[in-house]
This record gives C-alpha cells, structure tokens and sequence, in this order.
DNA sequence: GAATTGATGTGACTCAGTAACATCACGCTA
DNA sequence: TAGCGTGATGTTACTGAGTCACATCAATTC
C-alpha cells in the first residue's frame, strides 16, 4: 500500500501500473491481485474491520442509549483506533484520492458501505430503519469531515476529540433545518 | 443504453462484452467509446442534464424559500422529468444494478455528484455550507428514495408525488433524531 | 526425510479503453 | 453538378487490468 501511495503521488494513478506497483514492494503482479480485488483497492483495504468495529460498538453499547448516542459511540470507537503514527499516511493518501475521480468513486462506495453497515447494527438494536439509516449517515458524514481535519494538521486534536466535534456540529445544524 | 440493459439482464454485467453491446445497437466499440467513457457508464448517461435541472431550479425559486424548499423545488424539477413511460425501463435497469458491486458504486458516485451540483447552488443562494450539504443529502435521498418506490410498482402515484412524500417522511424522521 | 500447506512466481489469455488513420454520408457552395 | 468540408463511424493495433492454470519454494508436521 505504501508503494501504491508514492507511486500514485510520484506519477498519478494512471500512469503507474500495477506492475511498477508490486515490483516497488518486490513482488509480481499476481501477487498483488491477490491481495486486492483491483487496482483502486490497494488504497482502502481493511474495510472489513472498520466494519467489525462498528458493528461491536453499537451492539455493546448501553440499553437506554439513543440512536444518535450509539452513532456516536459506533464513530468514537473507529476513532480510536487511528493512532496518531498514520497521520501523514492518511494526509498523503487524501492528497491522491482527491486528484482522480476514480479514486473518489471508491472512496464514497466505502464510506456508503460503512453507513449500510451502522444502519443494520442499529436496527438490531429496534431502531426503525429510516431513523436508522440516517442517524448512520450522519454518523458517517461526521467521520469523514473530521478525519478530513485530522489528516490536514499534522499536529491538532486527536481524532476522537475531531469526531465528537463534528458529530455536534451536526446535530446543532440540522436543529437549524428543520 | 437499451442494448445494454437487455445484455446485461440476460448475462450479467461481466458476461456482456462491450463489443456484443455494440453490435446489438448495431455499432462498433470504438462508436460505443466516444458515447460513453466507459462500460459503467452506458447505463448512467444524462447526468449532466439532471445537475443543470437542478441548478436551475434552485437559481430561480422565490427569495424567501428556507433551504428546504429550495431543494424541495430541485427535486420537484427533476422529478417532473421522468415521464410515465420511463417506468419500466427504469425498474430493469434498477434490478441489473442491484445485482452488481461496480454499478451499484458508480450509482451511489452519480447520487454524490447530484448532492454537490445541489450543495454549490444552495451556498449561490446564501445558505451556509454545512447547512446545504445536509439539505442537498436530504433531497438526494428523498429523490431516490421515491425514485426506487416509483420504479418499483408499474402503476403505483407519479414519481413528483412520491418525491414529495419522501422529502416530508425524511423531514418528519429527522424531527425524531434530534 | 517425505508429505502437506500456504504463499509466491510464470506465462498465456480476455477484455476494457486509447489512439491513429480511413471511410462515408451530409450539406454547402462555386 | 462537381467538389469541399465536416461530423460520425469503422478499422487496426496497441497498452494495461484482471483471470487462470500450473510450477516453485519454504515452513510445518508426522
């Protein structure tokens, strides 16, 4: 992945192969299809786990918690487990992503994914499914904006603090919507 | 577009070959490339027709709506667009694209797109831009959400109607949320 | 020390997508 | 009417993503 990433960042992601890609981390083409089902998926694996984590946190959390407490919970335990070592990955990785659109299009595939993931753990939980799914995306929405702010300082709050912030924010601007 | 409904309906999205589409149209490959940018997007073409209906419809909505409205309005617009006999081709191609990852990826990209043409027109307007993102989404969501309930029953209330419905349900949800 | 297993490499293949060049149908004008 | 330009299409050849069958190799196990 940190081959992909340089490699990406030196010459764009269409003009590096997949080839050049596995070669840089020594190792065949093959093998990086193995790995990955394609050429994007290099930059988000692991969704799984974040999957797993959400899914843990909302279905341990405290009977009487709203659906937006457990959201919040969901979100604060997928923050926590961003150390901050993988800053500077991330702010490199969001640089490449945000030069190609085909990046993009993945990269909101998984965040949509991340949001039908929260949305079945809380209707396990007897939330009812239009609530459920958006108090996930807004979950989700959250997320992603502080991640964004988090990978664009090298050095302001941790993530979990970025996370309750903009879950706030939120909450306060749809007040204002409504 | 039709030549690749069928095809894809008959064999699956990776089966069908671009060149069999083509030639079912009674064209070539290369013919079939300089109309869409790729295989995806044969199915998703008219895009930018919808972003500038939207555009339009927000630039000329009364000075006094509250954001709401004014997606409202947008959705109302595009609504208006998609006429009875569109019904059945939209739900084919809905339940090829429900059996597929990558199409179901590039749908969910085009929804983004959508909300951010609806996001930059809102913030034209004056509204916040947090507070237009989360509108936009809303719209987006009430959109397709109608959209699916349309597609579905061949004789069921005109898709305006059902757009409306949709964005009142969202709105009446998100009361709870708070 | 042979057998098993899991990860990797090799080579050949299909198909998406690009590019350069050729052709054809058309409307316009001399 | 002949000739010209233009836009859409066809032809051919190419690159690179992604798949597949088969070979290799190292570590583990019995």
């Amino acid at each position: 992945m940190r081959a992909a990433v340089d490699l990406f960042a030196e010459q764009g992601y269409e003009a590096a192969t997949v080839q050049e890609i596995a070669e840089r981390a020594g190792l065949t083409k093959t093998t990086f299809f193995r790995h990955f089902s394609d050429k994007r998926e290099v930059l988000f694996a692991g969704q799984e786990t974040h999957r797993r984590i959400l899914d843990e946190a909302i279905a341990g959390a405290p009977a009487t918690a709203t659906p937006l407490e457990l959201v919040a919970t969901a979100i604060d335990a997928l923050s926590a487990t961003f150390a901050e070592d993988r800053r500077e990955l991330a702010a490199r990785l969001r640089t490449v992503i945000a030069r190609h659109n085909e990046l993009q299009e993945r990269a909101v595939f998984k965040r949509t994914s991340l949001a039908s993931a929260m949305t079945e753990a809380l209707q396990l939980r007897g939330v009812p499914a239009s609530t459920a799914s958006l108090a996930a995306d807004l979950g989700v929405r959250a997320f992603h904006q502080a991640f964004d702010r988090w990978a664009e300082s090298s050095d302001g709050p941790p993530l979990t603090t970025l996370t309750r912030q903009a879950l706030d924010e939120l909450r306060s601007t749809i007040a204002t919507l409504v």
